[in-house]
DNA sequence: TTGTCAGGCAACCAGAAGGTTGCGCTTGCA
DNA sequence: TGCAAGCGCAACCTTCTGGTTGCCTGACAA
């Protein structure tokens, strides 16, 4: 395993997407290609060093990886954790679905008409 | 419209999916019947008051919704915005597929081998 | 009517989060 | 060699957040 995570819960990657700011930046980063920092603060309506920090926030959930090239540093997207995230909400909502499906048998089967 | 929401973004959902509490309190809540406050408060690790205002915060998020009867306020799932929010992951992911296709097909037909 | 159970409201607190400024270090180019 | 672009680090500030405690109100059973 590359990246040190406990994969147990989805809540810091649910974090990390409640953010307005950080979505923003998820969007410019999902128009292709990697882009620097600098590239991103333009038009951010912030700060280089804000930036940086709501990338080192995405990056500590996993949903974006930089590196370093000459003297600017590249960002993209990282798929799986967006693909994991669903799942976890699958997986609630289907949770759910089962349970509502129990109880309604139950009922139904309860009344015995 | 039955709720007040700006439905634009959906950085709200995630916000309140963002706390490990508050899944627990989802997942609780997911396991069938509506429950009380009180009931969700035993063996939650923490006060009543606590376990309200992560319920007010799921509910401002749409998540869950609450109704008083007699002298209880039983609590229960809202499934749709967990939908939502499974579609906006989707809409995310998908539009960065897009992308990396077009790029992928840009440079191989600049190849042009 | 009185006691108790379930909640609501408000104040408070420590720590985390969003964001800025200042400074210093590399990289690259003229 | 010198200078500017791009970035990292650290300190700082303000606001938000998770959680608690204290007190008061409404429902209901004896």
């Amino acid at each position: 395993m590359s990246v040190k995570r406990r994969s147990g819960t989805p809540a810091p990657v649910f974090a990390a997407l409640g953010d307005e700011s950080r979505l923003r930046l998820l969007a410019r980063l999902g128009s292709g290609e990697p882009m620097s920092i600098s590239r991103l603060t333009a038009g951010s309506g912030m700060t280089r060093q804000g930036v940086t920090k709501h990338l080192r926030v995405l990056a500590h959930a996993g949903l974006v990886r930089g590196r370093r090239r000459g003297k600017e540093s590249l960002w993209q997207l990282e798929r799986q954790r967006l693909e994991a995230a669903r799942r976890s909400l699958d997986l609630i909502s289907r949770q759910w679905d089962e349970s509502l499906n129990k109880l309604k048998l139950f009922v139904e089967s309860d009344r015995s008409d």
